[in-house]
DNA sequence: CTAAAAGACTACTATTTCTATGTACTTTAT
DNA sequence: ATAAAGTACATAGAAATAGTAGTCTTTTAG
């Protein structure tokens, strides 16, 4: 399960995506519109504007605003800054590997295999999607048949 | 990230797939021979036996065996016992689906469909693997090329 | 030049989940 | 009868998650 620091980090995101043209929206707008705890947003969009996802400006007339295109920001990128690993065990992971404590032998553990092949089917959905790909679903409803 | 006890599961389950002829093996064996807690390990194994994976036996001679064939024990139905839901938002879960607090409208929600994406994506992997299948890729080394 | 708006930073607290352990009980083989 | 093993339930400790509070800094408007 996401936490839920990245799922409001992805709600952000995909807010401010919507909001492109417009002028900077402000912490407290977006935590209203997406019910967000307000204090705990902050933290989240500094984080993402420290990892360079966003632009923030202080003072009246201030708020943040995206910092990239958004088909340039991608769910693999947001869920590792919020998150961390994408693999599900330590010993898959690409970009937070480390060894899993009780293993054996790394190189033969098919439970490592396995799960390197979840990981890679993930990593595929994960790093084609884009928060400009989250704005186009919303405009399609699920057919009602 | 798996949990410790979904680890540990399958860690048992695969070495109990690898002790198909013999008889049943103690939980401390298991135990030893996985570096898992003892105790910890003992709750596990009774969760995956009330779930029907597995056989017990009680009293001298007693211990655990597979209940069912290795082929027919996939990763996702170990996962759903110790883990519960594949989905990365309980929106997008199959089985263990419930609304997410602060969603407005999850018929339209983006990011519900991209993650029932990367829950398809994952249950594709983990729905194909069995606890044979592990044992056979332990068999086969990464090749040093 | 001051006040207000807004984000930045640091620290703390509360809650939940995960991991593990302890104690007592039941079943079974010898 | 006794010892070997699993069963059951309760609890504790640790770690991660979620959220809050307070203070500082920057910027704009008047």
């Amino acid at each position: 399960m996401l936490s839920k620091k990245t799922k409001y980090a992805i709600k952000a995101l995909v807010l401010l995506g919507k909001n492109m043209d417009q002028p900077p929206m402000q912490i407290a707008r977006i935590a209203e519109d997406e019910r967000i705890p307000k204090k705990f947003l902050e933290q989240i969009l500094l984080d993402l504007r420290n990892a360079g996802y966003l632009y923030s400006k202080k003072g009246a007339g201030g708020g943040y605003s995206l910092n990239k295109d958004p088909k340039d920001i991608f769910l693999v990128d947001i869920l590792r800054i919020t998150d961390g690993p994408i693999a599900m065990v330590p010993c898959a992971s690409l970009k937070f590997y480390h060894k899993c404590d009780e293993c054996h032998d790394e190189v033969t553990c098919g439970i490592r295999k396995a799960f390197i092949e979840v990981r890679d089917a993930s990593l595929k959905v994960l790093g084609e999607t884009s928060i400009s790909d989250i704005i186009e679903k919303e405009k399609t409803a699920i057919p009602s048949v």
